[in-house]
DNA sequence: TATTGTTATACTCTATAACTATA
DNA sequence: TATAGTTATAGAGTATAACAATA
């Protein structure tokens, strides 16, 4: 237990079983999973030409999604449509529901982190969620650089 | 992507993620798993009475940990024993192949880590990895604070 | 009877490879 | 032929339950 860095990957891997812990109910609350969050999330700027491309937005496997599309879509909160322009694409949308649907859910994973973070300093919570953003490189969204 | 916390466990886990993948080249050219650095790094204080005990400090199951054990114990890097005190006990302890290795093994995982957060500035770092540790209540080892 | 270490079984998650339809 | 979506199959990882030795 030094001073300096212990272990990065062992803290952060802990610190991540906190959040994800604290991030279930809400989610469940909302009738979502950790991944239709994800999915949902990556559609909010406006639809996707493809699912490839969700995939690669969410960073995950094209099949592994078919599952979650197919839920998503069954309740309701995003579309599938054929792209005229070349229809081996399915252009994937959010429905009012689906957007509706995790607007509230952000909020209330919001009010928990912000929970989470008031513990702090108000100025180690400032330095650290900066840091962390710079850290995981998250870049506004590389692949739709447009919006 | 709003200047206040973003979604912390989406970026944690993008962060865990640069973390692993940079401590695995490190953990590979030392012939080790990532498991096995946790283990070793856990008995590097002393022994351990049991292994359920040390299951528990590795916060892994017992059963998940026998393998591990078996492997590590096959390369000489630590030794099982019999508690002559309680017959069904197995005390765990590092042999002197093992401290070796999981000092030289964590040395380069910590000069990796602080390439990383060379990128910063420093008091940012310093921030950074204070408030880590203690949002992932990294205690020093309560279940054996005797040390 | 309860507990430690162990083994065996089932389940989930993930990765890879086919298959269909479009181009 | 190449690509998007889908489905199917195999592998890794995990959880749970049974088992032998000891208390």
């Amino acid at each position: 237990m030094s001073p300096q860095q212990y272990d990065l990957a062992h803290a952060l891997s802990r610190l991540l079983g906190v959040a994800l812990a604290a991030e279930e109910p809400v989610l469940a609350a909302h009738d979502l999973q950790m991944w239709d969050y994800a999915v949902l999330s990556a559609l909010e700027q406006g639809p996707v030409g493809a699912q490839a491309e969700l995939a690669a937005l969410v960073r995950r496997d094209k099949t592994r999604l078919i599952p979650i599309l197919d839920r998503l879509e069954a309740a309701g909160l995003l579309r599938r449509s054929v792209d005229p322009a070349d229809r081996r694409n399915r252009v994937v949308e959010l429905t009012a529901s689906g957007r509706q649907r995790v607007t509230a859910c952000r909020a209330d994973i919001r009010a928990g982190e912000r929970r989470l973070l008031a513990a702090l300093p108000p100025e180690d919570a400032t330095v650290f969620v900066r840091v962390l953003d710079r850290l995981a490189g998250d870049l506004p969204d590389p692949a739709r650089a447009s919006g």
